[in-house]
DNA sequence: CTGTTAGCGCCTTCAG
DNA sequence: CTGAAGGCGCTAACAG
């Protein structure tokens, strides 16, 4: 009786969406009807159901999903996902991947872009947390993982992708970063490359120790020195890579081959040993697209980004499922292999 | 008195998230205290406002979103993008643009992929719709335009990005695909090219249609003819590009330079062209990365998608902003410009 | 300064 | 087969 206004006249204004009451009073029913009609619920005869549909057309009418969750006390159906930077195609791969799981089992996105930037990412997890999302994936921009915490997230299931878990107990998956570099080093090596140097991440991030780690593995096995002016672990970007590369190949004893530890370090690289027409050869992690069509021959470590997205999401997928039963922190470990495009690497000088 | 027995003893179980009845028992005041106290209300004494945050903190209290959100009536703080293949860096580009609009507004982005599939689309913002976005971005994949249609859609705001609605009166933004093409194709025909060859998508897109426009008004203006075999508009990935190319090179009187609608036919026609030596010169639509430092010279059309992004994500915001205010769609035209990376494109032979 | 009442839109439970 | 009551978590509006 003391319902607010009711839209006048026929059909609704643009006021918004209409709600349940809405489309019963304009079929001539309760809007417990209207409700089990749309559920399907058996016990609503077919005349009844006619007059309900045809009111639901007419209005327009889509039940209000934020209201559903709440009463049935379920979650909202939403995976958070927050990456570091969409731009570069390893992450809107994985981000693909997490879609087309979490689409599987009936599931959405939520999607935040960090930028690398700490206080982004903490700000974008505890909104989505605040925002129910059934589960989290992130890749973490530093070390600490505190705000990842379900222990401090409602007991909200989180999954790690690129690094691992510092301090939380949560599952992740990871590259085989390690083998990766240590196989693109080796293959320096057997071919004939002994002056070869390491252009990576910052030794802080996960990435960029695992991998430098794989490189000197390579280098010691063969009894190769570790040599500083060879290795250059600062750039993140591309731009910086080149520059970097363009210092090593002004060397007085310039290296033979370039090993880089991502594919913004292989770009650079690419760039500044085809800009000096230079004949050192060149090993990337990360595939891309074109790596295989380049002016310069390329080998790179391959992997899927998008299985790595897929497998976060299931792992995240099994959490909810079983919220309940506490189970030991998994990791998936994806593997890599070494991807040899172009003609054969030129021989070292 | 008949609340559901609550969780024995002190911390919680990890059933969940906690909600604000059982921060009041911790603090010993009532919901209304710790909502308060949790906006920032003046009317809160100093020492209750000690107290209740003890409790926020020690159960790890955050505010169910989507129940204040069902109590403000407000909206829920999130728009729906609907992107075609997140895996082209173009629409990754384009989101990465919206996310950035939108986290100015404290809003989040709720990413779907319809990987061109219409019933996908389709699924997708019906779903966006249910869960009451307050606004909806979308690329479309096909010319029906129905489902968009905010008067279907409870009002719900709705922007295109890359073609204009079809049949429903909504906001988009738009490249400028014909004037792109237009000069792309003079370029080539400044350059003294005379058979010059069409890459694009099917006629039926508006991107399809508009840049083979173009081409053909380049073409007209300087009195030469379109000729069949020499456009190739089937193929919308790079695979089916690259043979499209090899069989333009194939032909008995091969075209000295080629017009690829799109950077998928513009990676085709380049690795075929690669792949054969020839000296076709090659222009595209869509810049991408090592556009620049390929093996041939390469002119592209080039723009930024994120500011495409970005603008589709400020056209919703007004509308937003001012939801009742009917105003007239709007259109936004992005920009062209032709780059000419690398040595001049060869003379023709 | 703090608490009570009421209700956002929906659906489970129980009556008719 | 259909309707009425009640409450999910939260917060305006109104007491006290």
């Amino acid at each position: 009786m003391t319902l607010a206004p009711p839209p006048a006249g026929g059909s609704r204004p643009g006021s918004g969406a209409p709600t349940i009451r809405e489309v019963a009073r304009q079929a001539q029913v309760s809007p417990m009807t209207v409700s089990r009609t749309l559920r399907d619920d058996p016990g609503v005869s077919a005349a009844t159901r006619a007059r309900v549909m045809d009111a639901v057309l007419a209005l327009g009418y889509r039940p209000n999903e934020a209201a559903r969750t709440l009463r049935l006390g379920r979650s909202s159906g939403l995976i958070g996902l927050v990456v570091t930077n969409l731009a570069n195609p390893f992450y809107s791969q994985l981000t693909l991947g997490v879609e087309a799981v979490a689409t599987e089992h009936g599931m959405r996105v939520l999607l935040g872009n960090s930028g690398s930037d700490p206080a982004r990412e903490r700000q974008l997890v505890h909104d989505f947390a605040a925002r129910r999302v059934a589960g989290l994936i992130a890749v973490p921009c530093h070390n600490d993982h505190s705000h990842l915490d379900p222990g401090r997230l409602g007991g909200l299931p989180v999954v790690l992708a690129g690094s691992p878990p510092v301090k939380i107990g949560v599952d992740a998956v990871l590259l085989d970063d390690f083998t990766g570099s240590w196989e693109a080093t080796r293959h320096l090596i057997a071919r004939g490359h002994r002056r070869i140097a390491f252009l990576g991440l910052p030794a802080s991030t996960w990435t960029g120790s695992e991998r430098f780690r794989g490189y000197c593995a390579a280098l010691e096995e063969a009894a190769l020195p570790v040599e500083d002016r060879y290795v250059w672990r600062r750039q993140a970007g591309a731009a910086p890579a080149q520059q970097a590369t363009r210092e090593l190949l002004d060397d007085s004893d310039p290296p033979t081959a370039i090993f880089a530890a991502n594919n913004r370090n292989t770009v650079g690289a690419y760039r500044a040993i085809r800009q000096r027409g230079a004949a050192t050869a060149l090993t990337g992690f990360d595939d891309f697209e074109l790596a295989d069509a380049l002016a310069v021959p390329l080998t790179v470590v391959a992997y899927e980004p998008r299985e790595m997205g897929a497998a976060a999401a299931r792992l995240l997928r099994d959490r909810i499922g079983n919220a309940g039963a506490a189970q030991a922190p998994r990791r998936v470990v994806i593997p890599t292999t070494i991807v040899e495009y172009g003609a054969a690497a030129g021989e070292p000088a």
